[in-house]
RNA sequence: GGCGCGGUAGCUCAGUUGGUAGAGCAGCGGACUGAAAAUCCGCGUGUCGACAGUUCGAUUCUGUCCCUCGCCA
């Protein structure tokens, strides 16, 4: 059976998504594509959870392991190298599915970006020092410039402030209103597996366990060797954490170990608080279910709500 | 059994010179357009161990009891 439209099968981490969608791939004439900020990243394995070699090599994933860690990516690149693969996936006569948990990726699939503000570094870093220097400025700028998304972007949130004034001076358009048209890509299916938030919690921290057990210290001091902590990729949950455990910043291996699950955890929150964003997302939930059952669901979603792929 | 320290939020504890209480963590809620596993914001009512006494009023003072931990037998 070939599924209608572009199914996204999204899910806080350790929801069980890479099972259901390998087994939903015995039913669905589909091709598995990665929505995962972290990884996309070669020899980040155990730390961001990739499905292992052997499940590879029997449900290969597009987009996973495209770039190195210390190389930029971001989400226009995502959603470049997403939209290039399916073109191709279509060429052969098959379905994509998206599989992952980074909101912001899922939401650029399905809604869009607006064009040609790529981030510029210099100017990044310029901003940064102005406000290091004189703390507000860059409010204060924001505010004479751009008002609206002054009064959007909470004072303390650096990032933001610095992306709105880098959008302003780039182009000369207000942050606020370049951002106004996103129209929805229809061809897009958005599904949210629902899991139980102690079932959630539970299976985090078993998961963390687990990492520890897989070599998660070894990878993380092997990059360690290569790369620099300041790294995008290395702040990753995981790699974080393991990284000040290596330099002696935890006073026990249990501590650094609860400080991970924590921060896990509290990532697995915040999936699901992104999730509520929609009101078009069908949810499934997944507690007490058979694998079996739940790709029943999927496939009965996608079957009713889908619109012809080959049509779009 | 005796002595001592405690018993306050899910946890660790602070505090109330008597007017029913607040921090950290956990937890919860939220924001989010080229760094997103990032970044940022908001939320604290709980028989103050139990019972009795003193008092206008007790979580606070007094007494008895229960429990934890420590020391001594």
């Amino acid at each position: 059976m070939k599924p209608s439209g572009i199914p996204i099968v999204y899910a806080p981490t350790a929801t069980g998504k890479t099972e259901i969608v390998m087994s939903l791939s015995k039913i669905l004439n589909i091709e598995i594509c990665s929505m995962d900020s972290m990884q996309i990243y070669k020899k980040m394995d155990i730390g961001t959870a990739k499905p292992t070699q052997n499940e590879l090599s029997k449900y290969p994933h597009h987009l996973l392991n495209i770039v190195f860690p210390d190389e930029n990516y971001d989400v226009n690149r995502y959603r470049k190298d997403a939209l290039n693969i399916i073109d191709s996936i279509k060429k052969n006569g098959n379905t994509p599915l998206f599989v992952g948990g980074t909101g912001l990726y899922m939401d650029a699939l399905r809604y869009g970006l607006f064009e040609g503000v790529s981030r510029d570094e210099n100017l990044r870093k310029e901003l940064e020092k102005k406000e290091t220097e004189s703390p507000g400025v860059l409010m204060e700028i924001l505010t004479r410039v751009d008002p609206e998304a002054a009064s959007k972007i909470h004072p303390n949130d650096l990032k933001r402030k610095i992306r709105a004034l880098e959008v302003f001076y780039l182009t000369g358009k207000r942050f606020s209103e370049i951002g106004r048209e996103r129209k929805a890509d229809e061809r897009f299916i958005m599904i949210y597996l629902i899991r139980n938030r102690e079932a959630i919690y539970k299976r985090v921290n078993a998961r963390v366990e687990m990492m520890i057990k897989k070599g998660l210290i070894e990878e993380t001091a092997e990059l360690m060797r290569d790369y620099s902590p300041h790294l995008q990729s290395m702040k990753a949950i995981g790699y974080r954490e393991t990284i000040d455990f290596l330099n002696g910043c935890f006073e026990s291996k249990e501590a650094f170990v609860e400080t991970l699950k924590k921060n896990t955890r509290h990532y697995a929150k915040r999936q699901i608080i992104w999730a509520r964003r929609y009101k078009e997302i069908f949810p499934v939930t997944v507690d007490d279910k058979e694998t079996k059952e739940i790709c029943d669901e999927i496939t009965t979603i996608l079957s009713t709500h889908g619109k012809a792929f080959n049509s779009l």
